[in-house]
RNA sequence: CGGGAUGUAGCUCAGCUUGGCUAGAGCGCCUGGUUUGGGACCAGGAAGUCGCAGGUUCGAAUCCUGUCAUCCCGACCA
């Protein structure tokens, strides 16, 4: 049977959201679970889910942070507390009435010991945190309080897409209290600039900073900001969240400190937190329609070392001297980190693992047989490009930082390529549908991101609504400058992103 | 949660309209052989209580009811 042109198919071309499902599968990144909205991630989805981790957990121990951990159940009475935060999460709470599971006479499990209050299994935590920072609070050097929890959360999701929208997910959380509203402002700036600097230098994804619109913002948070990242189908999708809470959540739940004026003062609190939907978002910033494209700096392995051979004799010595390069490329280092080397010797056609590596999406390829050995070379292919190049062990060994610093730069600037050629600024609505346009789901005729002046009216919601348009956020690097509402006609210094979004 | 579609072997699906004998194909998997520098070929083989629960019938993958799940479109969303 002929091999079809590329690894994956449909193409993204063809079928993006179906393209996006394969390019999961290939890479065995995760599969849906027998539970309802729920996967499994993978070994290679849960490694690169783990580089993530690794990464960002230094980056929030450099700003000040430390690990905790808080209970998964929330009684009820705590969501409750902030009226916004309930009509927010309310419709999406998985809920827990009982406590044990007794044999019916038909010899069915049911559930049995009714709570006396129910609990909602966590969907954020900003209630039960806050109500423990409320015990840990009274003076105000008992403040800044800067935790993070890397946990998972649930959210009973209508329509659950793999790592975009699942009903359980893995994420982490951010929660601070503050004595000052100006230093709650700094954390939630901070944070949200350990996600842009995150997305830009690891995932190698250029993303928007901004600040979200009166409709789209955190329920219960007095300012939410994000990173808007543009997918290859040019929609965009929110990559990272961080919320300034106002006094909101410490009024609701009782985070009260006596000043150094002996005024009792509410706490100034922030939350932010990114999710496995950084997995989805870095499968459609960079993968092909060959498979997986991961950068180098998150990928689970910089370097497979695929072993050419025709016989077992072959074998033994072409992975022997495998085995020689795995040692010395190990030896180097690339971004403080040992370079990560697999080496492919399943007993598979050479032809089958070389196209594995492809769809797992592994930096570097390298290739050795006995054509190679006899002239002291490899054949290195580079995984964004799938270009071949000959060269010395020695030659590779030194130069394999280099080689993946390129691929991670090469990776960042054709993302930020798309990102910029297709971002316009519109000033009618008329030119904001003719960018955008009403086209079908997984199309990728038209779309981007349209700059656009706009006064952030509930109008404005009900429009885009209809046209399955989003209003993105205020990007922060934006200049205020005059100029009228697309939407109103009025006068307005305000400067939107608008996009069609997952 | 509303509208639509689909559940048959590990995967993709045919069979269902018009009920009938031992439920099929391709891919994958296992064994043997030939191959092997780019996704192999030949031969043999294993594998399905037809999503689940009821009902109609002499007889149900096929008809009816319920239920669960998945996908698509809305609403919701990290």
């Amino acid at each position: 049977m002929a091999a079809p042109k590329t690894a994956i198919t449909p193409t993204r071309q063809d079928n993006y959201a179906e393209w996006y499902q394969q390019i999961v599968k290939a890479a065995d990144m995760a599969e849906v679970s027998p539970v309802r909205g729920c996967m499994v991630i993978k070994p290679w989805g849960y490694a690169l889910w783990e580089n993530m981790h690794k990464e960002l957990d230094v980056m929030f121990k450099d700003t000040g942070h430390e690990n905790a951990y808080f209970p998964l159940f929330i009684p009820i009475s705590f969501l409750q507390s902030e009226a916004e935060h309930v009509d927010g999460f309310a419709k999406e709470c998985a809920v827990v009435t009982h406590h044990r599971l007794t044999m019916n006479a038909e010899g069915k499990l049911v559930p049995d010991g009714l709570l006396e209050e129910p609990l909602i299994v966590r969907p954020t935590s900003e209630t039960i945190i806050g109500a423990t920072y409320a015990k840990w609070v009274q003076s105000y050097r008992d403040l800044p309080i800067k935790i993070n929890q890397w946990a998972n959360v649930v959210r009973w999701e209508m329509r659950p897409r793999v790592f975009l929208r699942t009903a359980e997910f893995l994420w982490q959380e951010g929660h601070t209290a503050h004595a000052t509203e100006e230093e709650a402002r700094e954390e939630t700036h901070t944070m949200l600039k350990v996600y842009e600097k995150f997305a830009r230098e690891y995932m190698a994804m250029p993303v928007i900073c901004g600040e979200k619109p009166s409709g789209e913002r955190f329920p219960g948070a007095v300012a939410t900001y994000s990173i808007e990242a543009m997918m290859q189908d040019r929609k965009a999708l929110q990559a990272g969240t961080s919320h300034f809470l106002g006094q909101n959540f410490a009024r609701a739940q009782g985070i009260k400190f006596q000043d150094r004026d002996t005024q009792e003062k509410f706490a100034w609190t922030t939350s932010w937190g990114v999710s496995t939907r950084l997995i989805g978002a870095l499968i459609m910033t960079h993968s092909d329609d060959n498979g997986l494209v991961l950068p180098p700096r998150l990928a689970p392995k910089h370097v497979a070392i695929v072993p050419i051979f025709k016989n077992d004799d072959e074998r033994v010595t072409v992975v022997a001297h495998a085995k020689e390069i795995k040692k010395r490329l190990e030896a180097q280092r690339y971004e403080g980190d040992a370079i990560r080397v697999t080496i492919d010797d399943r007993d598979m056609r050479f032809g089958d693992r070389a196209w594995y590596q492809v769809k797992h999406g592994v930096p570097l390829r390298v290739e050795v047989g006995p054509k190679e050995i006899e002239a002291g070379t490899a054949t290195v292919i580079r995984r964004n490009t799938l270009a071949k190049e000959n060269q010395t062990i020695d030659q590779l060994v030194a130069t394999v930082a280099t080689q993946l610093q390129t691929i991670q730069n090469e990776l960042y600037e054709a993302a930020d390529k798309r990102l910029k050629s297709s971002s316009v600024r519109v000033n009618t609505r008329d030119e904001l549908l003719a960018f955008l346009g009403d086209s079908e789901e997984g199309s990728m005729d038209k779309g981007g991101f349209a700059y656009a002046h706009f006064c952030d009216r509930p109008e404005m919601f009900e429009w885009l609504k209809q046209h399955r348009l989003t209003a993105r956020c205020t990007p922060l690097d934006e200049p205020r400058t005059p100029g009228k509402c697309v939407f109103s006609g009025d006068a307005t210094d305000t400067v939107g992103v608008f996009a069609k979004s997952y």
